[in-house]
DNA sequence: CGGAATCCTCTTCGATACTG
DNA sequence: CAGTATCGAAGAGGATTCCG
């Protein structure tokens, strides 16, 4: 049995830039990375989650990423027995790094291609942090497709979790074509929740959904 | 003869963090992005500036990002006839990703190794942004070894360029190891000019290396 | 001499098959 | 379900050569 870990060539230089791409530089890291944004996840969760990943390669990363101390690996108690992997504060801080990635693919990023994969919960990563009007405390489940998230604000900005509210005030059933016209400003909220299923409070989910408008726009070139 | 550019397989997915990185996330690209923050260079100074990358995938590189719209390739003006590349707006447009990965590395990044190259530009970079007392207008050459800044302040806030002053209010000539003391904190503004050659406006030299004063100290951890 | 392009080797990636 | 194993293809690293 081996026990070498593949790392990454180290780019040896004494640069605080390469020495963050020596952690999270590699093709996939800071994708997996995005995976994890919204809470623990499983293998197999990030595997489809990163279409066309090798099985392999998610498996170099993840040990990496842990060595690293960017992710953590936890069985989760008894009855469900099932390992997840987890950011650790470090991973957390990745975050602007991320927001920012965001923003400049946005604007000068490729044109995505027709047959570009696409995920409910990418569409969600753009209102994170956006201010919300959702009353502190409030939440709303918000259901795209198999998958489900929490809406809830934290100090006035929109926080995402995935899995069910655990105390619900609105819950929201909307399609993924509905979530994706949404969040590239083709589609207001009020249309949105028109076109969704609502059950509880229609304000709250107003409120908590209110971030996501149009949060995936392309802003115009200033130059 | 092939015109075949090579194009780092997309990730394919629906998502801007992801169509950003099929732009930049490949290995060398954003330490190439880096190598321009400070204004245009040659295809040799990039060469050394990012010591261990073959030519070949320099050459690549510079190729995709100009392909990319990323950086543009000019001729200066006839006597010196000389090529360079530098940044376009959608380059200096990364410049927050590269900001939050310098943070990111002094705080969680691997400790540096003793081997690693260093380089007084990449000293600079953590204080290009930060508040600087230096008025309009000013300016101060940095001589470093072999290489010459210029440190200005734009709207309050340090500005660093690649070569001579063109009106240097001060010009300063310090030893690389006193820069990376002064950067890293073990040393003050006061004892880095003390261990300097000034020439000019003492005051001016003062304030100009201000912002420059423990920009790359590690943060203290918080968890 | 600066500015690349070419070879060649070796590692990593991607795709698929396989196992505890 | 959560990973290993395998193998061809692609890309990185290093040195050398070419060209204007």
């Amino acid at each position: 049995m081996k026990y070498t870990v593949a790392f990454m060539k180290r780019y040896g230089q004494a640069c605080a830039i390469a020495r963050a791409l020596d952690v999270v530089g590699e093709r996939w890291s800071l994708l997996l990375v995005r995976e994890l944004t919204f809470g623990p996840r499983r293998y197999r969760d990030l595997a489809t989650g990163l279409p066309g990943i090798p099985s392999n390669v998610l498996t170099g990363r993840l040990k990496e990423l842990q060595a690293a101390g960017v992710v953590t690996r936890r069985a989760l108690p008894a009855p469900t027995d099932v390992t997840v992997y987890e950011l650790t504060g470090a991973g957390r801080a990745l975050q602007p790094i991320l927001d920012d990635l965001l923003d400049w693919g946005l604007r000068y990023g490729p044109e995505p291609s027709q047959d570009d994969a696409g995920q409910p919960g990418w569409a969600l990563l753009g209102g994170v942090g956006r201010p919300s009007a959702l009353p502190e405390g409030q939440t709303c489940e918000l259901r795209v497709g198999l998958e489900g998230f929490y809406l809830s604000s934290d100090a006035g900005k929109l926080t995402v979790r995935r899995g069910p509210a655990p105390d619900g005030d609105a819950v929201v059933t909307m399609p993924a074509d509905t979530l994706y016209s949404l969040v590239t400003g083709q589609t207001t909220v009020t249309d949105a929740v028109r076109h969704s299923t609502v059950n509880g409070d229609t304000e709250i989910a107003r409120r908590a959904l209110e971030p996501l408008a149009a949060a995936l726009t392309r802003p115009a070139p200033n130059n």
